[in-house]
DNA sequence: ACCTGAACACCGTTCAAGT
DNA sequence: ACCTGAACACCGTTCAAGT
């Protein structure tokens, strides 16, 4: 009983570093920097440790970004869900989309079919919801898991693509960048890019999931011609 | 005219690596060892050069993608168009979905906004023809152009989510996949998920692009009832 | 029980020099 | 005009050794 600080009645050197310095450490990194620089070596330095130490904490750096993950999981709050199941299947995926969008580098790691394995009960949440949703609407359990999937797709593609579009001037950019040359497009193989040219980058600015989420969702889940 | 065999006329020491040489080599490592192996260094290798010999030839990493993204799409050939607007714009996706199926490292490169000014005319056809078969379908060229976009963001995150999860048994999983655990699933708290988890599996196997483009395709052109 | 430096096997990229 | 080795500033990860 002389030693009630550590709690697991370990006996030894006294740990310098715990798994919550560890992530505080690494999204102070994430904030700042970007995270692309969030490495193993520069999340040591942060912490004034030698590399190898961290590897006592976590297994791998894959490890570390599923701990984060699931801890960013942990911290969104949820919101109160309709009881019409197209906005409950809505709300459930804006919801998914809003908390990955906040931390593009989450949907890095998730896209893995066996995410589902990395996440905790506060993520699984939004993927209950919209299977929940999809079987109220009248699909069977299979096709609810499909139309999870292919929300999941539209999703994942949406943040993945604006994540590395919005690294413009954060990067030094590797891949050139060269605004796109609209008045290249030869009106006569290409007509319609050609004629919409002059409009392209002002409609590309504008946030599109919410009305391609709702026009995937009743696609999916309304096809028969809402009307109710 | 006695230097016939230098078309550009140049004068000095003869090139001994030319782009198409670079290209397939590319190719070829990428066949070999998997996409993830393509590397400055280990290309100048495969060709028997320097690694900074390269840089005489490609402007950088990113430069030699596009470069080996353009040929590849060059080479896909252009399926035959249907008449009715539904069906060329799923032709047109389709074609898209296929091509970059085949080398799923081109849509991580092209998880870029500006990814249109990187592209030549042998890849534009499929956006001119999604563009213009959602004008067909009675969208004004704005809507049109946001259709593109969500088919894009759906096709582009069902190729990175089944390229990551294909890599399994490739790599040496850096990020743990413990087979997913469906036993753990609390009715309670997940029902629908705990329902479902032994099936889960088997549906995730499963290619659904087709039915999630279609209904995908059906909210955004036709979600006014198709009753034609 | 916890932490460490040195080392291994890599990256992309630049630069001054060679032919 | 083309090609080169050496070097810079990084990676993730392992291992034998220290406290």
């Amino acid at each position: 009983m002389s030693r009630s600080t550590t709690p697991h009645g370990r006996t030894g050197r006294p740990r310098r570093t715990s798994r919550a310095e560890i992530l505080e450490a690494a999204r102070r990194l994430i904030d700042r920097d970007g995270w692309e620089k969030l490495t193993i070596r520069r999340l040591a330095g942060e912490l004034g440790i030698g590399a190898t130490t961290l590897y006592h904490h976590v297994r791998n750096k894959g490890d570390l970004l599923v701990q984060l993950l699931n801890d960013h999981a942990g911290q969104a709050e949820r919101p109160t869900l309709p009881r019409d199941p197209r906005e409950r299947v809505i709300a459930a995926a804006t919801a998914m989309h809003d908390t990955l969008a906040a931390w593009p580098w989450a949907a890095e790691v998730l896209t893995t079919d066996g995410f589902l394995g990395l996440l905790d009960e506060s993520a699984l949440w939004t993927v209950e919801t919209i299977v929940g949703g999809a079987i109220e609407a009248g699909r069977t359990p299979e096709q609810a898991v499909v139309a999870f999937r292919d929300i999941w797709y539209y999703t994942v593609g949406e943040i993945l693509v604006r994540a590395h579009s919005g690294r413009e001037q954060a990067q030094a950019e590797s891949i050139p960048r060269h605004e796109i040359d609209f008045t290249r497009f030869d009106p006569a193989r290409v007509p319609h890019l050609a004629a919409i040219a002059d409009q392209w980058p002002a409609l590309a600015a504008h946030d599109t999931y919410p009305q391609g989420l709702r026009a995937l969702v009743d696609g999916l889940l309304f096809s028969e011609c809402p009307g109710s």
